[in-house]
RNA sequence: GGGCGCGUAGCUCAGUGGGAGAGCGCUCGCUUCACACGCGAGAGGUCGCUGGUUCGAAACCAGCCGUGCCCACCA
């Protein structure tokens, strides 16, 4: 260490996180680390696709526990000697990012539709170029070690390419079809979305019963309807096939109110006949259900709600209504005419669009689908076989029974931001449309000469996502990426995008490169805000993670998530976090002490000494599980154990323990120091990189940067069990009589003179407790374990009888526990010989020790 | 209507059959030459309730109460 570096170590007394996060960043960045050559084999290397945050988005907890988790997980894998790739990029987010640059729009006064597609468009990649890459810059204060050199954006060109590659050949296979069919409707943003995006809420609505006459006959079928509104689409009425009370009607005709439609009375089992009357009334136009029966049944489809969610000229005279509009109206004429019979509250679940909010309208529109079975198949197989394995496990069957249950998937959406369906029609004539990877040339149908024109619809955001872990490395070319890092080592997600993202990726991994796109997914939990509230904007609950940064420091937000992470959900929590902090700090001053007094040596490991042999011990044991944790996803243990390592066993006993041999420059403490702390250092590396790579570029070892410095190996040939258990026994007689000297009310100060039966702990015991057993002093006054404190002014004779007087008590107390315990037959007849053992030696010490104090 | 979780110290959470743990908070004592973002010590839990299995249950089983999430086309 040159003299600039030791006074600067010397000088600040506190690790200042603010001062040093964008240095340390940058050299990592100059130094390369993070931009792997393309070689190498799958197998051997390490890859990850980080989930693509909205180019519209900002840093949230989400992304920076999950950025923290594959942070870790990558930086130790690199360390390890692993070619390693954490690929990163955003989605283009075709709904909200269009949603931003409208609202720009409207803010100037214009609409997108004024504009023109081509011209909004380019508005909105001006949009992305300015703003699109605030995220990317917010994953480096975290200090995600991602190739930033390899951004990608699943619109780029090479995306482009892949989404039409695989746009074609589903089609070609015939998944992928266009139909006239029921969609959920979303008025809000004027198009169609899919299942997945439909969250249902609970409403309370009006049921309304309503009598439809039967014709020719004076008898009236009374229906159940939460939407009178649809009434006037009606076109059958349907009653249960084996319905007793109706079964005279079937085949007859009802006479729909208002309208005077004549509706056929057909019988279907999907009918409840429990449920009102028992007579459902047919909308196939406008409801999921009544739309298959209508199938079913060669039922017309009349549409009287256009897309605006208003009622359309079907609707005569309600034409221009919105729904509610026509709802009450509509009950109104009903209540009029004497055919409203029974109108209740009624409780119920109701689509919503996760998108703008608005309660989806079910329309039948054409649009384009995919058939999902095939698909569906494999990706089944994978995970059941654990060929994918999901963790944890619940997650498996979630997975597997939706995808068992999957449907078609609506991939067409009436937006303009996004990846244009590849298919061209020709205006002219009625020949097949053309579905290409790229673009006629010339745009001229082949069957007429007219001009192509190519469909008008985007795709769902999540057809090119589900790409995206071998998109982003170059398919469908054969690139030296595709070849050294696919398939992707792991994925880490939230649970919220288990079937929208990750079963599509398994799925399209299988269909296309044609192995699955990562062996390990890991689902986190839900960090929720500080009352147990959803983080969220709207609510305005979330907690932003640069604010955190700027506090604590990107490693204290780091070690603060990934120790709060859990298998369930947790809320946000500070003192988490401010253990990161005390943790970076702590191991600031301990490296300072190290570092500042050690002698010029090689770091090795010495074991003359029991505690030397004893802290390695403990550091080797450390390594171990700690690695074994991360390995295991367990994050939360991971960090955990590493600062019970450093705060307990490594500062709060041996850096006291060995200061006198360490101040006089020791050889074997400093060599054995300066190995600890390179090994903690790189140990504590993945999951707080930012203090320890700081850190190390004052060790005299360093030959490089942390980043890429080697990921101990836990040694075993440094386990020492027998040193292990001797030092604990020391450590526990220091504790027992500090903890005396405390109850007994001694000054902080004095030492008291003591003597020692049957042992001679090692010197520390007596510094550490400030006794001395030099057995200078009157007649013992006291017990502790081993240890007879000999009389002095230091002590209270009343204080020490009364702490005696307690001792006893306990001592009883623990003596009548275990005797009830070994005198229970069962226990001693039935309990593994181990633990009655255990229990008979406890016994024997206490009775012991009650004897020993009289 | 199905499925999956959760209910442990004042707070946030660990703990899957052998004497209840951590961090924070609280109390007491320390300006001890790495760190007051520190050091030492302490107080504080009938482990939601009721039954069962077991020599032994916070843990396993059943029921109940409370609470959260996911899936679902009974109007």
């Amino acid at each position: 260490m040159d003299a600039a570096k030791r006074e600067q170590l010397e000088q600040h007394t506190r690790y200042e996180p603010g001062e040093i996060e964008a240095r340390v960043f940058a050299e990592w960045m100059a130094g390369g680390y993070f931009h792997p050559e393309a070689t190498g084999t799958p197998a051997e290397n390490f890859s990850v696709a980080i989930p693509p945050p909205n180019v519209t988005g900002v840093l949230h907890m989400g992304h920076a526990l999950n950025g923290s988790m594959q942070d870790a997980l990558v930086r130790m894998n690199r360390m390890r000697g692993r070619n390693t790739l954490w690929i990163l990029g955003t989605d283009h987010a075709g709904i909200a990012t269009q949603a931003v640059v409208e609202k720009e729009l409207r803010a100037e006064g214009k609409t997108r539709q004024e504009l023109g597609r081509e011209a909004f468009v380019e508005r909105v990649w001006e949009w992305k170029e300015e703003y699109g890459s605030r995220i990317v810059e917010q994953y480096k204060r975290l200090g995600a070690s991602c190739d930033y050199e390899r951004e990608r954006f699943t619109l780029d060109a090479g995306y482009v390419k892949a989404v039409h590659k695989v746009f074609k050949a589903l089609y070609d296979k015939g998944y992928i079809y266009r139909d006239n069919y029921m969609v959920n409707w979303d008025p809000g943003t004027r198009s169609a979305i899919s299942d997945l995006e439909v969250e249902n809420r609970e409403v309370t609505d009006s049921l309304f019963s309503i009598d439809y006459p039967v014709q020719g006959s004076d008898r009236v079928l009374t229906v159940a309807t939460v939407r009178p509104e649809t009434m006037l689409a009606d076109t059958a009425v349907a009653v249960n096939p084996e319905d007793e009370r109706y079964a005279d009607l079937v085949g007859k005709f009802a006479v729909l109110p208002l309208v005077g439609r004549k509706l056929p009375i057909i019988a279907d089992a999907h009918v409840d006949p429990e449920f009102g009357t028992g007579a459902l009334k047919i909308t196939p136009g406008h409801d999921m259900n009544d739309f298959e029966i209508g199938r079913r049944h060669g039922l017309d489809e009349i549409t009287v709600i256009g897309p605006d969610g208003r009622l359309n000229g079907e609707a005569g005279e309600f034409e221009g209504l919105s729904v509610g509009e026509a709802q009450r109206a509509i009950a109104a004429r009903l209540r009029d005419k004497g055919l409203l019979r029974d109108e209740q509250p009624y409780t119920h679940a109701v689509p919503f669009s996760h998108r703008s909010g608005e309660r989806i309208e079910p329309l039948i529109s054409l649009q384009w689908f995919c058939r999902m079975d095939e698909l569906a198949a494999p990706a089944i197989k994978a995970v059941a076989d654990d060929e994918v394995r999901i963790q944890p496990e619940q997650w498996k069957r979630v997975y597997l029974n939706w995808m068992e249950e999957i449907r078609p998937w609506c991939i067409s959406r009436q937006l303009w931001w996004g990846h244009q369906i590849p298919v061209w029609y020709c205006g002219d004539c009625e020949a097949d449309p053309v579905v290409a990877e790229v673009a006629p040339d010339p745009a001229k149908c082949l069957q007429c000469g007219g001009v192509l024109v190519q469909d008008e619809d985007v795709l769902d955001t999540w057809f090119s996502s589900a790409l995206w872990p071998f998109a982003t490395l170059g398919w469908p070319d054969d690139t030296p990426e595709l070849r050294a890092f696919y398939p992707t080592s792991f994925l880490t997600t939230a649970r919220e995008i288990l079937f929208l993202w990750v079963a599509r990726m398994v799925m399209m991994g299988i269909e296309f490169p044609g192995a699955i796109p990562f062996r390990d997914v890991y689902v986190h939990s839900v960090i929720q805000a500080r009352d147990g509230r959803r983080m969220s904007k709207s609510l305005g609950t979330g907690i932003d993670p640069l604010e955190e940064i700027d506090e604590r420091g990107a490693d204290a937000l780091r070690f603060g998530l990934l120790a709060m992470s859990s298998t369930q959900d947790v809320r946000y929590s500070d003192a988490k976090v401010e253990q990161g902090s005390d943790l970076a700090n702590k191991l600031y001053n301990a490296s300072r002490l190290i570092l500042l007094n050690a002698a010029e040596v090689a770091p090795a490991p010495r074991t003359a000494r029991l505690e030397d042999r004893w802290l390695l011990s403990r550091l080797e044991r450390t390594i171990a599980s700690v690695s074994a944790k991360l390995e295991a996803f367990d994050f939360s243990h991971a960090v955990q154990d590493a600062y019970a390592f450093v705060y307990g066993d490594l500062c709060d006993w041996y850096l006291e323990i060995v200061k006198p041999r360490l101040y006089e420059g020791e050889e074997d403490v400093s060599a054995t120091l300066l190995y600890a702390l390179e090994r903690v250092l790189a140990l504590l590396h993945p999951t707080m990189p930012f203090v320890t790579e700081e850190l190390w570029s004052f060790h005299p070892a360093r030959d490089g940067h942390l980043a890429v410095h080697p990921f101990p190996d836990a040694d075993d040939s440094l386990f020492d069990p027998d040193a292990e258990e001797e030092v604990a026994e020391e450590i526990a007689l220091t504790r027992s009589l500090r903890t005396w000297r405390d109850l007994v009310g001694v000054p902080a100060k004095a030492v008291l003179p003591a003597v020692i039966d049957g042992m001679a702990p090692s010197e520390f015991v007596g510094r550490l407790s400030r006794f001395a057993f030099d057995g200078v002093g009157s007649e013992p006054v006291a017990s502790v374990g081993p240890v007879r404190v000999l009389g002095s002014d230091a002590l209270d004779a009343a204080a020490v009888e009364a702490r005696l007087g307690k001792r006893r008590e306990e001592l009883t107390a623990e003596i009548e526990r275990a005797e009830r315990k070994l005198g229970n037959k069962g226990f001693v007849a039935k309990a593994p010989g181990a633990v009655v053992e255990e229990e008979r030696g406890k016994l024997a010490r206490y009775r012991a020790e009650l004897a020993e104090l009289g």
